[in-house]
RNA sequence: GGGGCGUUAGCUCAGUUGGGAGAGCAUCGGCUUUGCAAGCCGGGGGUCACCGGUUCGAUCCCGGUACGCUCCA
């Protein structure tokens, strides 16, 4: 049987009984913040086993995608050598939800896999939980099993628990003997199912849900009992095809094929397989997570499927493949899978786009470590012996004091004994990994020569390893030995994402070793920073029950308010929120109604805020979200409660609020339709945020857009809403709505009966028709004015617009009008010639800018030549120079300033004079002086630096630079510019500076 | 949510006791040439991401913001 068939079989063996047939929900889950990735196949009825939730049906069966990074039972390590863990899976699963119970999943899951799967019931074994003797009897009556192949195991294998609270309960699973231990697993004498030695092989897990732990640990029955399901597909498929791995099943061979044709590498099973394996691993997890709308990030699941992704590029380099790879596996990952999981085809190119991006970007970082790894070590640690600079050493040392008469010219013997040294050491340096210090070598020079003099008539070997020995210990020749610091190899990772095991490898190349250890030591640090500084606050979820009956009925797409009862309540402590208004602090209340017109947060429309009013309570209500079948309304109470909760309520919504959200959303509808007409069918929604005062949609484009294509967008949208068509919502079915050609989106719950969006006249050709269970304008006029405002890459193969509608496009074109007026003003312009009018002025500006340059270059000179024959002279270390000092009036630019300092240096180069310039001038806040020294002074000793922050000290400030050119400044403008202006008294404090030098 | 690193010319990046903003490539002009990413000379191009603080003086030090990279939760 193919993989193909063995689903489908799945699948129709309990249609057959009668189940319902489910599709897999999406592998990114929307709704469940919680939870990174759908995990399991029971996720998508988790609101069912919580008893929030309900299904028009209570049998079921599918096929989910489930993605499993980490955690008890993964680790991503594994996903490669283990034959049978991946990243990716498909769990086959059939539900009961206080249906059938235990005899007929055993009878059931024992008729499939013995007589449609026609597996060996020889080589079947059950596990039964410790206590429960009902399965266990249960066996031996409904199935033909050896009884000595049941066999009872404890709570870690057979009791399965959501979470530390919630529905849990016994579980017995179905493995299948291999009869051998896996590869490189030890065989175990009287071996059973769940040992070490992976010979018996988990297929199918049963578990029956029966309890609730409450948070102190205590199990209580639950008033329905649920079966839940799951068996790998992979699993099945290597069993029923014979396979050693689940890799050489029809699911996978395929890509490890193409992996070996284009990369070169024959996958081979005594051989390399390993980078095989993982590369096609994980191509299918990132291919269906960003089928489904994941994308790469640096946080949350983004980050986790980047991780994937490095991983398998990692692999790719290990076949010696550079450049991005993974990507081309796709086209044969679609091949294999495609037809069922149709949204694999649909969005091909979006995923291949999306992986080639994210892997060239991960080559890049590992360049940008490279670098890193290179500054960092290479300089410090190189571990090629420089024989010149040991030639160096030795000349100056002991070879030049013993033998020879001059450096280079040695006598055989010698010579010899050179050569001998620079092996020894290579040697030593070799084994130990030892490291020269050469700059203490250099220092020590003198002593260590007349150390050798003194004790060595000649040099030979047993010296010279005596001496090496000597200078090790005395002097420190050698550095600690040479390793990558755990510090070091933690920032390369932590900083620049440079995984340890290519640090390792890297610094293997270069025989330096690296401290493991003290990279977990730091990444144990780094992970404690990062929990303290996360402190996630649960609330509660016990209710108290104000009054029986229907609650949560959602009437907010007609009414804005409605006369109803309080159903359920509690307060707790919102410690992430500033209350509004006088209240009672932070005690907020989370409340559920019978009725409301409160739309909660979903598909990406941001909840109503608004009232709810009864008996003395007043309720401001500042978040709406949806758990399981209740919508609770999270609010603060205003002024003083009251001792009891009230029966009969007002709930009324912040009006405005909701009026700024509409056109939001139903624009939102119009932009796609608008895209898809543009730019192609390939344009999906990514995600879309709307809110009261813009709406951002993201979508699936692999390029940005031209202004023409935004310009285009926008006008559609324009007109659509000028030709007002009415916004109908109706009810159908999920079928005929797909039948129908209405946009279904990623990760929204679809019951039976869909809510859909029709823009237009209700023909065939209407303009837009989406799933939807937003609110909406009733025509499309009411929207007004709709804007982009701009548009942006988000990552690779998504874009984003951000757009206003309604009153807040309005709001934006008030504003965009006010810059204009002010600009127009400012640059006293009618309107219809600004934009040449700038450009001219700015060209105007340029020119002025380069005139004033010039003026000041002739003034400077001129005021300079002058300056030089006010020198005064003066005398520095008993000869004389000249100093030339000046205020000036002509300047108030730091930069004109400098350049008269280069000036003066020119003009005494000029007439041959060493000597030395100070001139200031009054800048806007600051007096400021610049000094300049002649090249010759300075090599006297004669520093701009010290000079010009003396004069500064003396006028109350401060000042340096280099030596041939500093500036300083005093914030007491007068005292300054009297100083300087004041020849005589200035010609003594330079003559008291000079001398002080 | 918490760390680390970064943002300097169109691009890739230098720039330490805080003291005059640089290189290579690209571009433009000139010369030499007609051969491989040619050679030589010269020019233009910068609010050193943004805001604030310290200072006589900030690309540099401190605080904040934005954006990007990266690790962790």
């Amino acid at each position: 049987m193919t993989s193909a068939e063995i689903r489908q079989a799945f699948i129709d063996f309990f249609q057959s009984k009668q189940h319902t047939v489910v599709p897999s929900s999406p592998v990114i889950p929307q709704d469940d913040p919680t939870l990174l990735f759908i995990n399991a196949g029971m996720n998508q009825f988790k609101d069912v086993f919580l008893g929030t939730g309900t299904r028009p049906y209570s049998r079921a069966v599918d096929s989910q995608k489930c993605i499993r990074v980490s955690g008890k039972h993964n680790d991503l390590e594994e996903v490669g050598p283990s034959p049978n863990h991946h990243t990716f899976f498909e769990m086959l699963g059939n539900w009961s939800f206080g249906d059938y119970y235990k005899a007929e999943a055993i009878r059931w899951a024992w008729e499939l896999m013995t007589e449609v799967f026609k597996l060996p019931a020889d080589k079947l074994y059950a596990t039964v939980f410790t206590d429960d003797d009902e399965a266990h009897r249960l066996w031996e009556s409904e199935t033909s099993i050896d009884p000595s192949h049941i066999s009872r195991h404890g709570h870690k294998d057979n009791f399965w628990e959501m979470g530390e609270v919630g529905p849990c309960g016994p579980c017995t699973e179905i493995h299948l003997d291999l009869g051998k231990p896996a590869p490189g697993k030890a065989a175990i004498e009287n071996d059973g199912p769940n040992t070490e030695s992976g010979r018996f092989l988990e297929l199918w897990n049963l578990v029956f849900i029966q309890y609730f732990r409450d948070k102190t640990g205590k199990l209580s029955d639950l008033p329905a009992t649920h079966v839940d399901t799951g068996a790998g597909l992979e699993r099945f498929a290597r069993v029923i095809q014979g396979v050693e791995s689940n890799y050489e099943t029809d699911l996978f061979a395929p890509i490890i094929n193409e992996i070996a044709e284009q990369s070169g590498v024959a996958y081979e099973l005594n051989g390399i397989h390993i980078p095989h394996r993982v590369i096609a691993d994980h191509v299918r997890s990132l291919s269906f997570a960003i089928a489904d709308g994941g994308l790469m990030g640096n946080e949350g699941r983004g980050y986790v499927l980047r991780r994937i992704l490095r991983r398998a590029s990692r692999f790719v380099r290990e076949l010696g493949v550079d450049g991005p790879f993974v990507h081309k596996l796709v086209p044969v990952l679609v091949e294999v899978m495609g037809d069922h999981y149709t949204e694999l085809r649909d969005r091909q190119q979006h995923i291949e786009t999306v992986i080639r991006a994210e892997e060239e970007s991960f080559l890049r970082t590992l360049d940008r470590g490279i670098t890193e790894f290179g500054s960092s070590f290479n300089q410090s640690f190189s571990t090629t012996i420089d024989r010149s600079r040991i030639k160096e050493w030795a000349d100056k040392t002991f070879l030049l004091g013993l033998g020879a008469s001059k450096p280079g010219e040695y006598d055989s013997t010698t010579n010899q004994v050179l050569n001998n040294f620079m092996n020894i050491l290579q040697q030593i340096l070799g084994d130990s990994k030892l490291q020269i210090d050469y700059s203490y070598l250099d220092k020590e020079l003198p002593s260590i020569n007349n150390e050798w003099k003194k004790r060595y008539s000649r040099p030979n070997q047993a010296n010279i390893r005596e001496l090496l020995d000597e200078l090790s210990s005395k002097f420190q020749l050698f550095k600690k030995k040479v390793e990558i610091s755990g510090h070091d190899a933690f920032k390369l990772y932590d900083t620049y994402g440079f995984p340890l095991d290519l640090t390792e490898q890297m610094a293997r190349e270069r025989g330096i070793e690296v401290d493991v250890e003290g990279f977990h030591r730091e990444m144990e640090i780094a992970k404690e920073r990062s929990r303290a500084g996360a402190k996630f606050v649960m609330g509660e979820t016990n209710f108290e029950t104000v009054s029986e009956g229907e609650h949560s009925e959602f009437t907010g797409y007609t009414s804005l308010e409605e006369s109803t009862e309080l159903r359920m309540i509690r307060s707790f402590e919102e410690e992430n929120r500033e209350p509004w208004g006088e209240g009672p602090g932070h005690t907020a209340y989370a409340l559920v109604l019978a009725k409301t017109p409160f739309y909660a947060e979903s598909g990406g429309q941001v909840c109503d805020y608004g009232t709810i009013i009864g008996d003395g309570w007043e309720f401001w209500v500042y978040d709406v979200r949806n758990e399981g079948d209740r919508r609770v309304h999270y609010a603060w109470a205003m002024g003083n409660v009251p001792d009891t909760y009230p029966v009969k309520v007002i709930a009324k919504l912040d009006m405005q609020r909701r009026r700024r959200i509409l056109p939001h959303h139903t624009t939102t509808h119009l932009l796609q339709a608008a895209l898809q007409q543009i730019l192609g069918d390939h344009v999906t929604q990514a995600g879309s945020a709307v809110g009261p005062d813009k709406m951002t949609f993201d979508f699936t484009h692999f390029e940005k857009l031209s202004d023409e294509q935004v310009a285009e967008a926008e006008a559609i949208v324009n007109r659509v809403i000028r030709e007002d068509l009415p916004v109908r919502a109706s009810s159908m079915s999920l079928d005929d709505a797909k039948a129908k050609g209405a946009m279904a989106l990623f990760g929204e719950k679809y019951g039976d009966q869909v809510r859909v969006i029709t823009v237009g006249d209700g023909s065939d050709n209407n303009f837009s028709m989406e799933l939807c269970g937003g609110t909406h304008l009733a025509r499309t006029g009411e929207a007004g004015l709709f804007r982009i405002e701009s548009e942006t890459g988000l990552s690779a193969g998504v874009r984003r617009v951000e757009c206003t509608a309604g009153a807040a496009a309005y709001e934006n074109m008030l504003k965009d009008r006010e810059t204009l007026e002010d600009v127009k003003r400012s640059i006293g312009s009618g309107g219809s010639d600004l934009a040449e009018k700038i450009t001219k002025t700015l060209l105007r500006q340029r020119e002025m800018q380069k005139e004033i340059v010039r003026l000041q270059q002739a003034a400077l000179k001129g005021s300079v030549d002058m300056l030089a024959d006010w020198g005064v002279e003066l005398e520095f270390k008993g000869e004389p120079v000249l100093g030339v000092f000046a205020h000036t009036d002509a300047i108030s630019d730091k930069n004109g300033l400098q350049q008269v300092g280069d000036k003066i240096i020119e003009r005494l180069a000029k007439v041959d004079r060493e000597g030395f310039g100070i001139v200031g001038a009054t800048m806007e806040k600051t007096y400021m002086f610049v000094a300049v020294v002649t090249p010759g002074l300075i090599k006297r000793g004669l520093k701009a630096g010290q000079l010009v922050g003396a004069v500064a000290k003396r006028a109350g400030g401060g000042g340096g630079g280099k030596p041939d050119f500093a500036t300083a400044g005093s914030k007491n403008m007068d005292v300054a510019k009297g100083l300087i202006s004041d020849r005589e008294q200035f010609s003594q404090l330079l003559g008291e500076i000079l001398s002080g030098f």
